[in-house]
DNA sequence: TTTAACTTTCAGAAAGTATTGAAAGTTTGG
DNA sequence: CCAAACTTTCAATACTTTCTGAAAGTTAAA
């Protein structure tokens, strides 16, 4: 296969990806150009590369600059801001377990510690107690191993996975 | 707190955690009222709850079915269909799991297979080879867990939460 | 300063998704 | 069979999100 086709079928499939997560497809696809970048783009060589108005280019790296998750390079002699984002896979797993722990997780479980203080004794309130409960358990135990996860050394998620 | 209010935000909560995950409301807050109901419900018991029209109702109560997280009950006398969800939590993530590792990661790990045969040795496809490579054994290591997930007995996670 | 290079913002347009309600389809008891 | 009870479908509409392009804002060299 062609470099160019293998290129753009990543960044295609990366896209595709972020909108199965919830992630827009143009901030996606600006992360899959800068993963496979060998330098630092500027706003200009991604609008070009993928097709995007400045505006788009330009709220899509805010965002991704927001998440952690890229960062901004300044070149000797350019007054213009360039874009780069780390390699390491495990790295980005770890930021985006972190930030949807944060904005997802957390909610919830706020909201199900709550429900725990819900009166009454009939057969539909012990029901719903007990189906909260152990929800809040389940996402308490999924806290921590995420909480484990964003804190660990870059290879503990791979000596995890021998020991399963 | 009183039931009927701590059953309202529990379908809230919910309904955005659904929305967060790419899932949509009205599937999601059908699934909570399910998931706290004492006994199964009519589609006409779930358009009252949430107030939706019966198409709606309809179309999501079947998309739940599909993802098997919902059954079709029959009472003995009554014409109309009755549903349910499994209260069993841990049992729902694995279906969950199941569901997404088919649709999502499945179609990636094929996209990023194809890649490893492009040609040319510039930095650039040196590059590209190598990001790809490592995304690629990431995602095999995440299917292997999904799968093992997928196929364990109940308290398997329980145990390997133990270990960690 | 001024000016040119660059970045950010934002109102409106376009695209994508979810929802409704009514009509068509199906099943079952009589 | 027929009619009533129920389920499914789908075109129209409402809603949400994303994208554009141009104008406003910022920065730094001269």
């Amino acid at each position: 296969m062609e470099y160019d086709k293998g290129k753009h079928q990543f960044i295609q499939a990366w896209g595709s990806l972020g909108t199965a997560w919830g992630i827009n497809k143009a901030m996606a696809q600006i992360h899959a150009l800068l993963l496979i970048a060998s330098e630092p783009l500027s706003t200009e060589d991604i609008m070009q590369e993928l097709q995007i108005s400045r505006g788009n280019a330009n709220m899509n790296i805010r965002a991704l600059i927001d998440w952690g998750i890229v960062h901004k390079e300044y070149k000797p002699g350019e007054r213009k801001e360039f874009f780069s984002t780390g390699k390491d896979i495990v790295e980005l797993a770890r930021i985006v377990s972190r930030e949807r722990r944060k904005r997802e997780l957390e909610p919830i479980i706020k909201v199900l510690s709550q429900l725990q203080e819900v009166e009454g004794e009939s057969t539909e309130v012990e029901e719903f107690k007990e189906v909260t409960k152990e929800l809040l358990d389940f996402s308490n135990k999924a806290d921590s191993v995420l909480d484990k996860f964003g804190r660990s050394d870059k290879n503990w998620f791979y000596k995890i996975l021998l020991k399963l």
